[in-house]
DNA sequence: ACAGGGCGGTTAGAAGCTATCACGAACATT
DNA sequence: AATGTTCGTGATAGCTTCTAACCGCCCTGT
């Protein structure tokens, strides 16, 4: 007989059943986007009607932050994972795209459009600290960032004070700089290529993608 | 007496009451976004019963294809007087991190997140092949790209063969190549910025800015 | 073993939205 | 002055989120 019984059948359905929600929700986010979701829809597919999801979710917010803490957790996730798996900085990057590319819509629910007054919870900016971490800590293993140039950048310095968010880590404000960089500059070009900015042009984005991260680890 | 009379009293009023129509868009997707912008509300902050709108706007979605393509031209517009006035790159920097700002929720319009089914009607791309013709003459202003560094880049090689976007511009491709990195890596820390991913941080973001385009304008 | 409480699901309904229709009134034109 | 176009209205259908009231089942405690 099973001891150890920390979730009674009634618990487990309703995970099970909260589950299936947020998947059929992802579904329908992937294929008309975030603002299209709708609670009536998914109860509908699911066979029950309407307010049923209420007794999973106290509403349409509460889903939508649910899936946001999801796709954080799972960037998360994933770039720890080719971290530990020894991936270097570039290894990162081409986690972040693959990631990036595998459900756009996910990514850009993170990174998209935010509704003016939206504050994410407190857990959710700690599961962006962690990736931060990740990110940080990569940068750390490299080489050196700004190595012969004996000049300190202005941002640096100012980064010097401002390094509360990078936790304990006693990184030297370089390569906090290129943790930011790398952040701030892999996102923009993925996010130009999510939301379709680079159709018609032609090129390959995955080639200027690259060509950015190439760019930001050499010297 | 006013002779060349290319416009009726009525068609007058009609693209005034337009123009007040979108106007107060602007004001409510500033206060709350995109996804919130009501045409009942607009009807009801202008004195009017909900359906009279639709004797100046098709729907929502024309009206907000209305809005994007506004905001690429006043973009576009801002570039090029930027440009016209004498600025260089850095200049254009400047300008364009003042125009997103001046209105975060414009600049998330065109640069946020898309609907995925969504295709911008062709005189709106071709406003942005606008803005990018200003750019990449800045760029093809400077002193040099990829000076000394005999290798070609890869993506410089790939650009060669896919410049059609660039028009009838003349410039080497590694010129387009700095303009496509002028726009994504821009783009990538004021979208962030923009969305509030940097709060909490603690840093300045405008010297992030800063910090990135000297990278890019330096050698 | 059986009565109760909590939980899941239902229907009904309020309030909001987009969008269409049909009608009246005001305007411009012939 | 008569005609026709345009503007604004109220009514209506259909969608949405979300609350309220109710019913029934399962699980549990005595």
């Amino acid at each position: 007989m099973p001891e150890a019984r920390t979730s009674t059948p009634r618990e487990r359905y309703r995970t099970q059943v909260r589950a299936e929600i947020k998947e059929h929700a992802w579904e329908q986010i992937a294929t008309a986007g975030a603002s299209a979701l709708s609670l009536n829809a998914i109860a509908k597919r699911m066979g029950m009607s309407g307010p049923a999801l209420y007794r999973y979710f106290d509403g349409r917010d509460e889903l939508i932050t649910e899936l946001i803490r999801d796709a954080y957790r799972s960037q998360a996730d994933t770039l720890r994972a080719a971290a530990d798996a020894g991936a270097g900085l570039a290894g990162l990057a081409h986690a972040l795209r693959a990631w990036a590319l595998d459900d756009p819509q996910r990514y850009l629910l993170i990174f998209g459009t935010p509704v003016p007054g939206y504050r994410a919870p407190d857990d959710v900016t700690e599961i962006a600290a962690e990736t931060m971490a990740v990110i940080v800590g990569a940068c750390a293993a490299l080489p050196s960032a700004s190595p012969s140039d004996g000049t300190a950048d202005a941002f640096d310095a100012h980064l010097e004070d401002h390094r509360q968010w990078a936790g304990d880590d006693p990184a030297p404000s370089p390569v906090l700089h290129r943790a930011l960089s790398f952040w701030s500059r892999l996102h923009g070009v993925l996010s130009l290529e999510l939301a379709g900015q680079y159709t018609g042009m032609g090129f390959d984005p995955a080639l200027l993608f690259d060509a950015e991260l190439k760019d930001l680890l050499g010297p």
